[in-house]
Order: C-alpha cells, then structure tokens, then sequence
DNA sequence: GGTTGACCCTGACGCAACGTCATCCCTGAT
DNA sequence: ATCAGGGATGACGTTGCGTCAGGGTCAACC
C-alpha cells in the first residue's frame, strides 16, 4: 500500500542539508508544512524535500523568504520577473562589495609601503573610490557610445584585475622612467611603447572611442578632482607621458 | 578665543551624510559621544567629524560597529590586522555572490531557450555552481603547482568573464560542427584550431600545467559527477573534440 | 510500572544597524 | 503666551535563523 517514507525533523533536515531551527522557522512562516502525528510530531514526506529544494534554491540566490512563498506558489512568470529583479540586486550588491575590496586591498599595499599607518589613509582611499563610482565626471571626456563601452567595462572590473592593472602600470612607469634618456626612436624605447599600447589595448578593450576618452581625460589633467589626482598620482610623472608620445610620434615618421 | 563651529545634529548629519538616527546610534554605543548643551542637546566639533568620517570608512568595508570602536582607540597594528580579515571575508562574500549571480544568469539564459520554466531548474543549475565550488573532485586532474594557479584563476572569476567565455566557445563548437566535413588539415580548419587555442589560452592564462590538467580532465570525462556532465552537455560532442584534435596533429605533422 | 535516553514541541530572547513612529522637552520668534 | 521647528528618549520592526528554557513523547530495558 502507499507507503513512501517519511522523516522526523532531524532525519530531514540532515538529508536536506539545513538546521532543524530553519525547519521549523520555515513552518512557522507557512513555507514548507509537513504533516503531523497525533502528538504534533512533524513528519515530512518525499513531496516535502523537493519543496524544500526549492527554497534553498531561491535563498541561495537571495530571494527574502516572504517572496519565496509567493513565487512557489505563482505562475513561471513571476519566476522570470523574480529572477530578473535578484540579478539586478545582485550586481549592486558586487558593485559595492568590489568597491570595499578595492579600499582594503588599496590600503593595505599603502601601509605596506608605509605611508603612515593610520585610519585616515583608509578614509582617504575610500573618498577617492566613492568618486571613481561617482564617475559622472567622467562621461563629459566621452562621447555617447563610448560611455556604454565604459559601462561595461566597469561592471567586469573586479579588485584584483584592478591591482594586476596596477601592477603592470607601475612597473612600465618603472621602466620607461629608467629609460627617459633613451633616443625615442630606439628599439629600446620603440618596445617601451609596444608594453605600453598593449596594456592600454587591455585595459581599454581595444576600443578607439575610448582611446580618445581617454587621451581626452589626460589632456584635461588639471581641471580632475582632487581625489582622483592622488589616486593617479603614481603616474605623474609629466617626463614619461611626454616620452611616450615622442616615442609614438617617431614611430609614426618612421612607418611613413 | 577658541571659537571652532560647532553643529547641531540635523546640521552634523546632513554634512557628514548620514542620517540623524544613524548618529544617535553611535552615540548610544559609544563610538561617537558629542558634548552635550546643558539641556541635553548634542553639539558636534570639528573633531567629531573627522572620528565619524572614519567610522563610516571602516563601516564601508563592513568592520562591524563594535569592532570599530576598539579599532579607533586602538594601534596602527590591530588596523592592519583588522584590514586583512576583512579582505578575506569580502573576499568569501564575493565567493558566495558570484556563485549566486551565476546561478540566476544561467537560469535566465536557459529559461530564455525555453527548457521548462520551472524552479526546479533552477535548483539544478544551483547544484552544478555548488560542485563547481566544491571543486575538490577537480583538484586529482592537477598537480600540486597547478592548483594554486587553478585556485587564483577561481578567485578573478566573475559571472560576466563565465557568460563571455560561454558564448565564445558555443560560437566556436557551433562554427567546428559546421566544419566538421572539412579536411583537418585545410587552412579554414586551422583556423579553428588556433581560435579554439587562443580560447584556451584566454581561458587558462596559458600556463601549461593548467593545460595538461585539464586534458587529463577531459581523458577521464566519464567518471565526472553528474553536475558537471550537465553543465557540460552543449559541449559534449565527441566529433568536435575529435576534429580538433586531428587537426592539431595535422599542423604537428606539416610544421615537422 | 518506572526509568532512561533520544527526540520533539512551543515560546522567547538575541543579533546588526539602523528606520520609523510616538511622546515629550527646548528654543527662538512673534 | 504661543507656535513652529528641532531635539531627546524609548520602543518596536526588520531578516533568518541560533540558542536556550521548560516540557511532552516514545521505545526500550529493568
């Protein structure tokens, strides 16, 4: 006869991977109702664990427990449109668990350095990139279709490729600052520009509009607000742009 | 004489940018105590709103309210300390959100094709991410050297890098099935072999030993877990892989 | 029948960081 | 004296359970 086994609270919840109390708040919440013995034992059912499946889907992804019960109950549609509003929230929410990693990481290669062990630095970093995601200051260096390109960009942009970027930067600044005796036209400094268009070619995706954005952005290196010029400040070094672009020029009379 | 403004908490409020009740939180936990006129009201200095701007620093990259009452009072040592457990609990967060912004975009895309709108799907997908992160099983296909750069390529994984990499390779298994009358060893099959390199190469930051794991990986591609057989099902086509690796002998034999 | 474990039940408080009233007090202007 | 606009304190609400506390139930063993 219709057997079908059937579980206490504790046999359920280890093989459905939660804590007993969670069961039990579920209950409470109407989310997931098992029957009962006589004594008011729960005992739950096979039908009940994929339910349960369900929700642990839907929490996982964030979805509050009061939602879950309507969308459990509702039609596939509503489903999409949930799904649709959690990815969004989602993304906020790593928007600004990136810009958080960004300050700590950024403070802590500062303290490394030791540029004064203090609170105030970690203050100031954060200024600075609050500012970088209040980037509207930005978008009068570009024109409309690059600021898409920039969006997107932004949005794949996670701390750490942040600090390899870094990285990369500092040390071809490096490099080129050891070299600004060079003849522009040499090999030696003909290479220097080849790290250099590559890394920008990285960074920027290869994307012209952008190039301009940004050749605009430098061009204007006085009017930049305060934090985003100490946040750029590593790269100041007014003899190294001015390298750069001899050294790019000569390349260009070179190929003519 | 010592003049120095001082702020009511509405006028304190509005130039720190929180909230009124916000103050009145710390105040009554004892991170930011103002002076006090003789009927009770709070009067904010100077010095106050430089202590606040550096509770909301350490605040925004989540240092609990309590922690961060003992940090300011505390040495310049106790902050780096307290820097590095932050990172890597953001860093656990993001593990956890991008596992979970996956989970939604996957199930998007596959509800977008249609195949079955249902939340059970979405409960699969999730078991696939979860033994995607649970991936001890993967770590017997790489040597030691290999797993930490495996674990580090983890790390800088974001759901829009995944989604890219998705896309470039079903475009690419979709354009080697078209191809798959063609002779390994002609230039338009190639092609396809150095795209699907240049992927590869993308994919694992061409180093070599992560390229013999998952070659090893693939040899053994029956005894994978069922989670990753479905998330691998839209490249299972043994002819594709077949064909590419004809054709990687083929170049082999000509460049010999 | 009594006892012992092993389970199970229902409250109820706690946590984090405030939001949101509700109630009452101060202060300066009219 | 009155009135508007702040200000202060107290207390409950939020989210998803963890963690007792105080008591039932059940099957087995003596």
């Amino acid at each position: 006869m219709g057997a079908g086994k059937t579980y206490g609270v504790r046999g359920f919840a280890q093989i459905a991977g939660v804590t007993v109390r969670a069961l039990h708040h579920y209950d409470a919440l109407g989310l997931l109702k098992p029957r009962r013995t006589a004594s008011g034992y729960r005992r739950y059912r096979e039908s009940d664990l994929e339910r349960l499946e369900q929700i642990i889907a839907l929490r996982f992804i964030g979805v509050p427990l009061k939602s879950i019960r309507a969308l459990l109950d509702g039609t596939p549609n509503e489903l999409i449109r949930a799904l649709r509003l959690q990815r969004s929230l989602l993304e906020e929410k790593r928007r600004r668990l990136n810009a958080a990693l960004a300050a700590v990481a950024d403070a802590e290669t500062a303290l490394r350095r030791g540029e004064e062990a203090d609170i105030r630095l970690l203050r100031r970093i954060i200024e600075v990139i609050e500012m970088q995601s209040n980037s509207d200051w930005l978008s009068k260096y570009f024109r409309d279709d690059a600021k898409t390109a920039l969006e997107a960009r932004k949005a794949a942009w996670t701390p750490e490729l942040q600090a390899h970027a870094e990285q990369d930067w500092s040390a071809l600044f490096g490099e080129i600052r050891m070299a600004l005796d060079e003849d522009p036209a040499s090999p030696k400094a003909q290479a220097l520009v080849d790290r250099w268009n590559d890394l920008l070619r990285a960074f920027l995706g290869g994307d012209t509009q952008l190039v301009h954005g940004v050749k605009a952005l430098y061009a204007d290196r006085a009017n930049w607000p305060a934090g985003f010029k100490t946040k750029m400040a590593p790269f100041s070094d007014e003899r190294v742009w001015e390298f750069v672009i001899k050294a790019a020029a000569a390349r260009r009379s070179q190929t003519e």
